[in-house]
DNA sequence: CCTCAAACGGAGCCCGACTCATCTTCTGGG
DNA sequence: CCCAGAAGATGAGTCGGGCTCCGTTTGAGG
C-alpha cells in the first residue's frame, strides 16, 4: 500500500542530501562528522537531520546499508565467474580494500560487523548471507572447511577491517586475511 | 633516582582504590563506567580520579597494561611447558577466554589491539613481543609459517575479541580462532 | 489563490568528560 | 607533640556533542 501522500519533493532532496552529505563526512574521518557538520554539509539544520533519522546512528545505519548492498552483489558476481573458493578469497579481500576507503568508513563497518545492535540486523544478515553463499559452494566443492558460518567469518573480517591504523596496515590486513583463508581450505583437507 | 618526597599514603591508595574501581567498572559492562560512577566505587571526587590519569582514556590503559602484563607471562608459561605451536594456539585461546571476563574489558582488549593511538604502544608492542616468541619458536620448528608478525596477529585477535556479541560468540570466537590457527600451519606446510 | 499538513530551523536541554579555585590532610623538622 | 606548608582532595562549573521542541515556512491538492 504506497502512502496516500508520497512524500514532499523538498524531503526527499534533502534526505538525499543528508545521506550523501553523510558518507561524505564518514569517509573525510571522524573528526567531521558531527551531526551539526553533517547537516551544514547537506544545508539544513539539525533538526531535518532528526526528522529524516531517528538517531545519529540511523543514518550510519542506512548509509552503510547502502555500502553493503555494493558488498553483496559483487559476491554473486565473483560466484559467478569464478571457483567457489577463488570467489571467497576475492570477497574477502574486496572488504579489505572497501574499508580502505577510508577511516570512517571503516569505523562504520567494524561497528555494522562487530556490534550487536539491533540496528545493523538486516545489513548483517544480509552479509553473512553472502559468506554463506560462497562457503557453502565452496563446501559443496570440498575445497573449503564446513562448519564455519557467514556470521563467524564476517566478525573475524569486522576486526581485521578494524585495523585501518598508521601506515601499512592494508598489507597487514591482506596477509591475515590470507591466513583465514589457508585456515578455511586447510580443514577441507584434514577432514576436520 | 627515587623521587625525594615519595607519595603521600592517601594519594597511594586512592590510586590503587582507582584502579580497582575501574577494573570492576569495565568488568561489569560499558553502563556504569563513567568517570562519576568509577569515582564513587573508589570513594572518592572526579577531581581526585583527574588528579591520578590524565583522561579517562589514561585510566583504562593504565587498568589495561597490567591485564597485558598477566597475558604476556602466560605466554612464556606455555611455550616452556608445550611445542611452540601448542603455546601458540593456548596462548590464542587465553585471549580469546580473557575478553570473556566481560564485556567491558573486552571492549578495552578491543581498543588496545585495534586502535594505534599512541596511548596504547607500549602494551601493544609487549603483546606483539609475545606472540612473536611464540610464532618464532613454531616457525624454527617448521611447524608455523613464518612472514605474519606478531602485530599482525593480535590485531586479527582484536577483532575476534571485539566479538563479545550476543550469546554464543565464545564458540563463535573460538571456531574462527582455530581456523586462524591452521591458516598459520597451513603455510609450513606449503612452503608458501 | 488558499489551506493546512508536512517539513524546516535553530535555540536550548541533557549528559558525560574534564577544570580550577578552595579547602583538607599528611608528614618531616623543630 | 605541634606546626608549616606542600601534596592532595573536593565538587560546582565549563564545554562539547547528541538530541528535542515548538514556532515558522513551504509545497501541493482543491
Amino acid at each position: 500500500m504506497p502512502p496516500s501522500r508520497p512524500q514532499r519533493a523538498d524531503a526527499r532532496r534533502n534526505r538525499a542530501a543528508l545521506l550523501a552529505a553523510a558518507r561524505e563526512a564518514f569517509l573525510a574521518g571522524e573528526e567531521e562528522s558531527h551531526v551539526e557538520e553533517i547537516a551544514r554539509r547537506a544545508g539544513v539544520a539539525v533538526g531535518t537531520l532528526y526528522r529524516h533519522f531517528e538517531t545519529r546512528e540511523a543514518l550510519v545505519e542506512e548509509v552503510y546499508r547502502r555500502e553493503v548492498d555494493d558488498l553483496c552483489a559483487a559476491a554473486g558476481t565473483f560466484l559467478a565467474q569464478n571457483p567457489p573458493e577463488e570467489a571467497l578469497r576475492l570477497f574477502l579481500l574486496l572488504l579489505v580494500e572497501h574499508a580502505a576507503v577510508g577511516r570512517g568508513m571503516a569505523v562504520a563497518l567494524e561497528t555494522i560487523m562487530v556490534t550487536d545492535s539491533p540496528i545493523f540486523e538486516d545489513s548483517r544478515e544480509r552479509m553473512a548471507g553472502a559468506l554463506d553463499e560462497l562457503i557453502e559452494a565452496g563446501t559443496a566443492a570440498g575445497t573449503l572447511r564446513g562448519g564455519v558460518g557467514g556470521r563467524t567469518l564476517m566478525r573475524a573480517l569486522g576486526g581485521i577491517c578494524a585495523l585501518r591504523t598508521a601506515e601499512g596496515w592494508q598489507d597487514e590486513a591482506v596477509l591475515i586475511t590470507r591466513v583465514l583463508f589457508d585456515g578455511l581450505r586447510h580443514g577441507a583437507v584434514e577432514a576436520r
